[in-house]
DNA sequence: AATGCGAACAACCGCACGGTA
DNA sequence: GTACCGTGCGGTTGTTCGCAT
């Protein structure tokens, strides 16, 4: 049975609003509220769908929208975000109060996706979990020939009087308080690619009420004060909290957010991670493909090291895997297993370590298996990628920059020029 | 001054999901 | 269990208009 049309569209009016238009719902919905959307055009009057009625009222009308340019501090988060969430708009608008998702999904489309992305690792040698990656955004130079302003700014010096009227609301101190964070950290261009886990990781963050309490009980323990978690901006706050604590120099990078790893120490295996990559892990590429992973028969790539491919623990009870290779304990009953490495130019155990830090990583952090695609393989430090070729050349173009990529201050795969087709070769 | 390009963004559309009868 | 309804979400399209040529 074919699904009921959400209005009946014959005589209803399409295209722009018109400012009566505007003015009608406006009235309307002050007077009877929100909700009732399909019989809201006929009570008030409205040649229009009550879906471009609610449209219009959510994205447009509404008084407590913020209007003006997203600022600096908001195109950061919304990165950061973006990062996280992939294309839900919702929920990344709902970080971001007076923002609708029809506007940061505008912003996204029409300003960040422009931007490309390099990746940083830090230049720091302090063994320390909290050193990862610092992203940058790079804005491309414009192509455009012309360009406008934005319509806000054209706006200002138009009369908009119902607009105007509308929204002669002030930016209260919550979202203020929202954007303090100025450390912009963009991520890489996303991705439709969900990293579901860390969705799911994030609202639990954000949701958990649990959490929260024990939060509270804690204190400052993460960095927010009690004053910070009022109600309506509490959830954003642990959020903000947490995304960005690695930034803040001291406390656990919470994008890994294994549960119940609480404590630096837990992580510490992935400051491993950072100092091989510091110390110029040299193998080339098809080397350290080859070593760390084999495609199975699925297609799906594996971490293995040499002949034995890791178990998720996952896959098993909990953390009671059956590998027989050395195992051990880290963090909250989270299990590490010690690979042999087998390559012939790693003598010092670097790679061991390198690719146990991934295995680990990624084993909790996708909760799932340890089966590694391609984006897997890359996700593991708490990154995404997409899944589109661009966003893979952008990623071969990470890996070969001197400047910028694993090799910041070494060659990690040696004359990248001769890689390079190796490399694609590889994806490929 | 005319024209075309392209950025900005408002609005539409189809689908998914939860609730309810 | 099924069908329907209301609503929300995200992708896409259409329109406007500043700027460069």
């Amino acid at each position: 049975m074919g699904r009921a049309p959400c209005c009946e569209k014959v005589g209803l009016k399409k295209g722009r609003w018109t400012a009566e238009e505007d003015e009608i719902l406006t009235k309307y919905i002050q007077a009877n509220g929100e909700g009732s959307w399909r019989s809201l055009p006929k009570n008030a009057g409205l040649l229009r769908c009550g879906k471009s009625c609610r449209l219009r009222w959510i994205n447009y009308l509404r008084t407590d929208l913020k209007r003006g340019n997203i600022s600096v501090e908001e195109e950061s988060l919304i990165s950061k975000l973006h990062a996280s969430f992939g294309n839900r708009w919702s929920l990344i608008a709902g970080h971001l109060p007076g923002r609708t998702d029809n506007e940061i999904k505008n912003y996204w489309n029409s300003h960040l996706s422009r931007k490309i992305f390099s990746y940083n690792y830090t230049t720091s040698t302090k063994h320390d979990a909290t050193t990862m990656i610092e992203p940058q955004i790079i804005a491309f130079p414009p192509k455009r020939r012309g360009g406008r302003t934005s319509r806000w700014a054209m706006k200002k010096n138009k009369t908009y009087a119902l607009k105007t009227k509308l929204n002669n609301h002030q930016q209260s101190p919550k979202q203020v308080q929202i954007h303090q964070n100025n450390d912009a950290v963009p991520l890489p261009p996303t991705p439709s690619l969900e990293s579901e886990n860390l969705t799911m990781i994030m609202d639990f963050m954000a949701l958990d009420p649990e959490r929260e309490e024990e939060e509270e009980e804690v204190g400052d323990g993460l960095g927010k004060s009690s004053s910070q978690q009022e109600e309506n901006t509490r959830g954003t706050l642990v959020q903000e909290d947490q995304y960005f604590a690695v930034e803040e120099g001291e406390r656990i990078n919470e994008m890994f957010c294994i549960e119940g790893w609480k404590e630096k120490s837990d992580y510490e295996i992935l400051g491993q991670y950072q100092e091989v990559i510091n110390g110029c892990w040299e193998l080339n590429f098809n080397e350290f493909m080859d070593t760390c992973f084999v495609e199975q028969e699925s297609g799906v790539l594996s971490l293995t090291f040499g002949e034995e491919i890791l178990e998720s623990n996952n896959n098993s009870d909990n953390n009671s895997n059956n590998n027989n290779n050395e195992e051990e304990v880290v963090g909250n009953g989270a299990t590490r297993n010690e690979p042999t490495c087998t390559t012939n130019q790693c003598s010092n155990g670097e790679c061991r370590d390198l690719c146990s830090s991934m295995a680990l990583s990624l084993d909790h952090g996708n909760n799932n298996n340890s089966d590694l695609d391609f984006e897997s393989v890359i996700q593991f430090n708490g990154n995404m990628v997409s899944k589109s070729l661009e966003d893979k050349e952008n990623l071969l173009s990470w890996l070969w920059e001197d400047d910028d990529g694993w090799g910041k201050d070494c060659d990690q795969f040696g004359d990248i020029d001769s890689q390079l087709d190796v490399m694609v070769a590889w994806f490929s």
